[in-house]
RNA sequence: GCCGGGUUAGCUCAGCGGUAGAGCAACCGCCUUGUAAGCGGUAGGCCGUGGGUUCAAUCCCCACACCCGGCUCCA
């Protein structure tokens, strides 16, 4: 076909198309609902808009709007409505960035005469969004000089700013998802009232939009610069449909239903009283007993680990953080000094240094290494108060602290053996899915010499790899004195958590002048690993109530059984089948029959119980029970025994009854 | 710490410049019940704390505490 070009898809097949043609074309030559499906284009392995022409040999993947990638797309285009409205509702309105994040997208605004945005002010953008959307305007590309685009943008400061941060090559990533850079610039236009900086890809026409909802106003520092202009952002979410914003926000619906703060309120398991201050929690008798049996079973497994227990005060001298660095780097987390008679005290932000004394306190022999030290150690950060977050973030908590001391040539077992063993312990929580990452120096926030640093973070490198698991790097991310491996879990609802950290350390051994005295008869320094598996107690179990719902295992639950008689001629009974249970080692109790049956289960169902007891008059003359476990059948007429022994077995391993 | 929004009964939440309401829970009766809400009644609140404006403040203003959503930070 003369004037024709050809393009080859990702199945390898190939497509003629007139000269001139787009992505768009070659859409609707397939078929119109992938054309309306269609959100950009995939061309020789760069995003591009769907109107863009094709050339001639060009390989073209379509990018739909039911692709993470075609998501991006819709929501990068979203947030340029967004941007649009904001500008015509509040003339004088300042836009600076908007990018898509995950499930959505946020555009930072800064209003004329420092006004900010409040909720109603959302419904009327969303409304403004909507008309645009129903306008159904072209998103044109345009590619202009930098002069230009200075001019085309004189009015709007932030715009500057990020044109000439990108030219003048001093871009960072928050610019890359907005201009092109090199000679050019690119922006789109919507209509002559709006144009915005941005390297695109769009979406065609503000008709493809539609399915999106204006979650949140927040403040939001300019570059993240806490000494910066404070900006007003609005978050969104947009979607591909109806259907799956509806999906999206009935998802939302469900995390809030398993916030560990509305469950440890409802289930009774702890509180955050105001007059204590914020971020210091006290446990209830339902939560406390959680948190025991999660303690013992840590405490057991550390037990058969090899560890020795250790116990330190919640107070220290000065002097000893300064030794440990912690004065120097942290001074603004810790809570501030106590004068005493004999010096400067703080409350403990750390168990290890106190560690390193017991270590310190007598000769060393290499036979006793790797010495491991293990503690239930409470400490206290002085977290920002807008830090705050329920148990997630809070100022008093408890590490379930370790420090190995071991020697070099021991190192990188000790660490591949802490994978297994960190791997081992979070698994009999319920978590099956692992993510490891390692953290390396940030040379501004650190001690200790590059020599020290290289073999630390070759250590945990090494291990990782020949114990085979994957990791991802986090460049700078390391704690002061050392690198580290964070593990993450994916809860039951899919949601990334970082519990676990293992910590490799030269540095306090040396600050401390550890030593032990080796086979040669020489003294050397120990290396020092710091590991937490729970990370904080109060964080693990707050993850693990959202993990659970509410709905703890059996060997965790604060009730695990509850028994019912069905009237109250079978009270008797029921209270005897309790007595059983708690003879047995089980958290048990019985409801008298002032209720109704159906009432009374309904009461244990919603309190999450994970098995109910009703007991009548078969039940006493056959010395049975029936069974309602949660999310299970009834059984009726089970033996208490054989109730007793299905426990027991549901529980063994980490019950410790 | 910064921006915004909150704080009303044990819980979830209405309400309003003239000192308050619902549902659930609690308590008391009646009902005697076989697997997720029986009926009736009673009680319960210095409307977060302290100032101010007002004849009058739970309501308007200010400060503080705490909470929520973000930002920043997180050994």
């Amino acid at each position: 076909m003369p004037g024709s070009i050809t393009v080859s898809l990702p199945d390898g097949s190939s497509r003629s198309l007139a000269q001139g043609s787009s992505t768009l074309d070659l859409a609707a030559a397939i078929g119109s609902r992938l054309a309306a499906a269609a959100v950009a284009a995939e061309v020789d392995g760069a995003l591009r808009d769907l109107t863009a022409p094709l050339t001639d040999g060009q390989s073209v993947r379509i990018v739909t709007s039911d692709s993470d990638e075609g998501r991006h797309v819709l929501r990068h285009s979203t947030a340029h409505v967004m941007a649009q409205a904001v500008l015509r509702l509040f003339p004088g309105a300042k836009f600076t960035i908007g990018p898509a994040i995950e499930d959505g997208f946020y555009y930072d605004f800064e209003l004329p005469g420092g006004r900010t945005f409040t909720e109603a002010d959302l419904e009327a953008v969303a409304g403004e969004m909507r008309a645009i959307v129903a306008a159904d305007q072209p998103f044109v590309r345009a590619e202009v000089g930098v002069d230009e685009a200075l001019r085309m943008f004189a009015d709007q400061p932030y715009k500057c700013e990020i044109i000439e941060r990108v030219t003048s090559g001093a871009a960072d990533g928050s610019d890359a998802g907005e201009v092109s850079g090199g000679g050019a610039v690119s922006v789109y236009r919507n209509s002559d009232a709006f144009v915005d900086l941005c390297r695109g890809p769009h979406v065609p026409a503000t008709g493809r939009l539609g399915h999106f909802a204006l979650m949140k106003v927040a403040g939001a520092y300019w570059r993240g610069n806490e000494r910066g202009p404070m900006l007003q952002r609005i978050y969104g979410t947009a979607w591909e449909s109806k259907k799956a914003l509806d999906a999206h926000l009935h998802r939302l619906e469900e995390a809030e239903k398993r916030d560990h703060r509305r469950l440890a309120t409802e289930m009774d398991l702890l509180s955050f009283p105001a007059e204590l201050g914020g971020g210091l929690a006290v446990w209830h008798p339902k939560g406390a007993i959680v948190r025991k049996l999660m303690e013992d079973y840590s405490r057991r497994r550390h037990q058969d680990g090899g560890y020795q227990f250790v116990y330190t005060p919640h107070l220290a001298n000065g002097r000893l953080f300064e030794t440990s660095g912690h004065l120097d780097f942290y001074r603004d987390g810790m809570y501030p000094a106590m004068e005493m008679d004999n010096g400067t005290y703080y409350p403990k932000p750390m168990n290890c240094p106190m560690h390193c004394l017991i270590f310190r306190e007598r000769q060393r022999s290499y036979r006793e290494l790797p010495l491991r030290l293990f503690e239930l150690g409470t400490v206290y950060r002085y977290e920002r108060a807008g830090t705050l977050h329920g148990l997630l973030r809070i100022r008093g908590f408890t590490q379930d602290d370790s420090h190995i001391y071991c020697t070099e040539e021991q190192l990188t077992d000790e660490i591949e053996s802490l994978l297994d063993f960190v791997v081992s312990v979070l698994r009999a929580f319920g978590f099956e899915d692992f993510g490891f990452n390692l953290s390396t120096r940030d040379p501004d926030k650190s001690v200790g010499s590059d020599g020290i640093w290289e073999r630390a973070t070759s250590a945990l490198r090494e291990a990782m790899e020949r114990h085979g698991v994957g990791y991802a790097v986090k460049e700078g991310d390391a704690a002061f004195y050392g690198p580290k491996i964070d593990i993450d879990v994916r809860d039951a609802i899919g949601r990334k958590w970082q519990l676990s950290t293992i910590q490799c350390d030269f540095n306090l051994p040396e600050r401390f002048g550890l030593e032990y005295v080796a086979s040669d008869n020489t003294r050397r320094r120990p290396i020092m690993l710091h590991r937490a598996l729970f990370g904080s107690v109060e964080r693990f179990f707050g993850v693990l109530l959202e993990h659970y719902g509410g709905s703890f295992p059996a060997w965790l639950a604060p009730v695990q059984a509850r028994v019912l008689g069905v009237t109250s001629e079978h009270d008797a009974y029921a209270e005897s089948v309790r007595d059983a249970l708690v003879a047995a080692g089980f958290r048990a109790d019985w409801v008298a029959a002032d209720e109704q049956l159906g009432k009374r289960i309904r009461s244990a169902k919603m309190e999450r119980l994970p098995y109910v007891l009703v007991v009548g008059a078969d039940d006493v003359r056959d010395g049975t029970v029936g069974v309602n476990p949660r999310g299970g059948e009834v059984v009726r007429g089970v033996p208490v025994g054989r109730f007793i022994d299905d426990l027991r077995a549901e529980t063994a391993g980490t019950s410790v009854a």
